[in-house]
DNA sequence: TTAATAGTGTCTTTCAGACAATATTAT
DNA sequence: ATAATATTGTCTGAAAGACACTATTAA
């Protein structure tokens, strides 16, 4: 059996090439509803199926290449505007052989969690990309419906103990913009009297801007104070789903 | 701007080469003690340090890859005896530019936990792999110890809210042996009397085999019941770390 | 006999969630 | 006026953690 101290002798040209990607699950909330930046493809394989927004790496760090990838779709420019907002956190890899017909590819797939940005096809720029509620994406090229998977998931679960939530809403929020966050990714709305209380007792979670909302609701009510983000970086206690099945 | 689409037109075999490898951070608990499986390179670069089992992916998943690279080490065979045992998770991907003098190179890391398993040097193989207690691993080769701090971070983590702690202890086990578990990876003591009642009323954690341990603890104290693993997936509620600031 | 350990009982505090009540505002 | 919403109050049950106690076993 080789042992990996020999196998480190082998030059890496000889093994097959290999290519690495980055693929971006990019959410944001669109008039209460979780969505996802899709792609058009235009080309094989997959043409005219709908993908997750990536490419291949260059000569920059994981990180830089997703949102480099993330700007160039939404047509924003890395650290400007609202995209200086915007979460990003690496997701896992895919790497099976066989996902990508070409040739091996190896994609590192990032998460990243946005404020409500403008449609990327009013920028002017002929980008191929677009929101789509994530009960909608349909079908994928690629693994790309799995990776879509995987992200939902990290998303639900980290409105569970980090402040993420925050990420979704302007800098300056109501609670009950805060719980339609929470609202639209767990796919189930929150008791109000307790959701409200919780996040006030969560040290670091939010905090008093002093301000109030310019008027009340759609439909009445009055008008809610305004709260940033807290410097909170885990949620304790944290605010966990409501009972899924165990 | 380049479009992603258009992106895509490009040749891969136009970029930089890319090699991907797998390094893989392998936990067990040795003398009540957690300890990872480390090599000692041969080879330059970083000739003479140690470093993190890992290697070149071949034609197969990368799972795949994780699993042999291991079960080379380790001088076990995939798949048969201890080794069917050992939990696998990909922890992430480490890419910067530079992080491999020799060339780019993209490693994709996995966590491993594993009970206690045989010396690797008493394979009879040459291998040059052994198991450090965490806490003298010291410097390591390429970026290897900031993805080992981050494999130590994510055990601690999963042992909260999954039963992850009997990978670590024989098929049967004592409730004592699992709270030493929990000790040696979050490196504090826990209370005896809690842990114990606790275990056993997160439904699924841990089953009664009926049996009770051959004889008692070591310096005193009545033989205790033997449990196996049960059949939860998470555990609900969960078992937090005792306070950590906040 | 002595000391260590397994397992259980009890109490306090915290927290989640159900439910109710009141005040404020858009229509 | 009416209905919707923000915010606070109260109650119940689950659960964590501190502490104490008994029974059993190795040395």
């Amino acid at each position: 059996m080789l042992s990996n101290t020999q196998d480190e002798n082998y030059d890496p040209r000889a093994y097959p090439p290999v290519a690495v990607t980055v693929d971006v699950v990019a959410l944001t909330i669109r008039e209460g509803r979780l969505c996802v930046l899709l792609v058009e493809r235009g080309e094989p394989p997959f043409t005219g199926w709908r993908a997750l927004p990536g490419g291949f790496v260059r000569e920059e760090t994981l990180d830089d290449a997703a949102l480099r990838e993330l700007a160039e779709e939404t047509g924003l420019r890395p650290g400007e505007g609202e995209l200086t907002r915007v979460h990003l956190e690496q997701l896992g890899s895919y790497g099976d052989p066989g996902r990508d017909p070409r040739m091996r590819v190896v994609s590192v797939a990032y998460l990243a969690f946005a404020p409500s940005l403008p449609d990327p096809r009013a920028g002017g720029d002929a980008s191929g990309a677009f929101w789509v509620p994530v009960d909608e994406a349909g079908e994928l090229a690629f693994d790309h419906a799995a990776i879509l998977a995987d992200g939902l998931e990290r998303a639900r679960s980290k409105l569970e103990y980090t402040p993420l939530a925050t990420a979704f809403v302007a800098p300056e929020f109501t609670i009950s913009e805060l719980r339609a966050v929470y609202a639209a990714v767990w796919g189930e709305d929150l008791h109000a009297g307790n959701f409200h209380r919780k996040v006030l007792s969560v040290p670091g979670f939010v905090e008093s801007t002093g301000e109030t909302a310019a008027r009340g609701g759609e439909r009445g009510g009055p008008r809610a104070r305004l709260y940033r983000a807290g410097d909170a970086e885990l949620l304790h206690p944290a605010l966990l789903r409501p009972d899924r099945p165990f």
